[in-house]
This record gives structure tokens, sequence and C-alpha cells, in this order.
DNA sequence: GGGCTATTTCAAGATAGTATGAAATGGATA
DNA sequence: TATCCATTTCATACTATCTTGAAATAGCCC
């Protein structure tokens, strides 16, 4: 395979193709970060991750700052859930959501 | 609207609904954010953009690597492209890619 | 110019993600 | 128990994203 030189001399410099290929984390580990950047591509589950970095908070005061539908909030909170983002607590007849860890790293990354 | 009392007092001292609401980045931000977090949504761009976190690669050597057909390459590197993560310069009949200073700085956020 | 190569573009179908409203769940209160 | 309220679940329609193979583009070399 042909390749343009300035390339070459560092690629040659990492292993070739297969030093690179060999960089890359596994499949697993791939999976878990794209459906984590999955769970912030969206504008709605985006204001929910930076509202729950202030405070944790119930899903009534999200869907008064988010201003959507109660499925389609409830649909949102699972995506960021899923992804390990966030996480409720029953608190009476309420939800509590707060960030995870995980979450909250997102979160840092996002203001910073 | 009731509203469970721990997160009351709290909600409280950011000023309310109205409060959390300004805290919010404005729509453009936001959806500029989003697209970026969609475009590393996928295994195969999240490899392509450590790849490049490694060295500029052109397209062949990308391929090589990642292992997807051409046409499915090009589709994702358009996307990375359009989000402002990687920009490509043509050399002779080559297409040298690398990160923008926003790959960059996902990349780095990635790796450590 | 003619042929070669790297990469992109296009159109089509396949798949995945999202919005919506109605119904279900489950805790609280009386 | 009956009722109310916050939240989720479900079914369905809709929309966006992704894959595939074929064709197009554009630079290089003879």
């Amino acid at each position: 395979m042909p390749i343009p030189e300035p390339v070459e001399d560092d690629l040659a410099r990492v292993g070739g193709v297969v030093g690179l290929t060999r960089l890359l984390p596994d499949r697993e580990t791939l999976a878990l970060r794209s459906q984590q950047f999955h769970a912030l591509s969206d504008p709605v589950r985006l204001k929910i991750l930076l509202l729950l970095a202030v405070q944790p908070l119930c899903v009534c005061v999200i869907r008064e700052v988010v201003a959507v539908a109660d499925s389609r909030l409830s649909y949102h909170l699972n995506v960021l859930k899923k992804a390990d983002l966030i996480a409720g607590v029953a608190q009476g007849n309420w939800i509590i959501y707060s960030l995870t860890p995980e979450g909250e790293r997102f979160a840092a990354a996002l203001v910073g």
C-alpha cells in the first residue's frame, strides 16, 4: 500500500498499521463510550445533565425547566440512565435524579 | 407545584425554576454540543478520532485499521468533519485528515 | 490524452432513534 | 378502600441515521 511520505515516516514510529490498531480500546470500551456520547447527543438530554450538575432534582422540576411532555421527558431520562450518567431514587411519590460519577465527569468537561 | 423538601431548599438558593433556566446555554450552543456528541456516538468514528489523536493519517491508512468499506468510511469521516472535529487537506492523490482544536479537546478528554 | 488510483458522491433500502397520547404503576392521603 | 398525583410504560407513527454497491471526481504518471 503506497502512503504519503509525511504520514509514512510517523507511521513507522508507532509500529505501522499494526501498531496503530493496538492503540485502540477493545470493542466493549468503544461501545460503552459511544453509548455515553449518544446519550448526550440531544439538546433535551444535554439540558438535563446540566441541570443535575447544579443539584439533584425531581422530575417535576426538570419538566418545568425543559418544558416537554411527561412521556418524552421520561424517555430521555431513561436514555441517560441506561448510559449510567444519571440515577434516580424514589422519594415518596417523587423520583429524584442526580448525576452518577460518570455523569459528573461529563458535566465537568462540558462546563470547563 | 409541590416539590420534595430536600430539592426545594437547594432550588430556592439557585433562584428557583427561573434561576435554573437561566443557567442553561442558548439553543445554538446546545445544538452545537449535541452535534459534537452525536459525531462521537459511533464506534467507527470514535476509532477515527483516537487514531488521528496519534498522528495525521490518509484515508488509506485509516481504512486499513478500521476495516470498513470505502463509502462507509467516507460517510463517517464526513460526519466528523461536519462536526468540526477533524479536517482534511489534499496531498496529491491522497487526503490527509487530522484533528481540529475541538477534536483535540475531545480526544484529550477521552484519553485522560 | 488515456489509464490508474484514492476518495467522494449518490440513490436505495435497512435500521435505529424519537414523539405522541393513552393507559398502567405505585406511593400517599383520607 | 377509593382517590389523587408523579412518573413510567406501551403502541404506533414518524424521522433521522446508517449501510451498500455503483458511479463520479480529481490528481498523477506514462
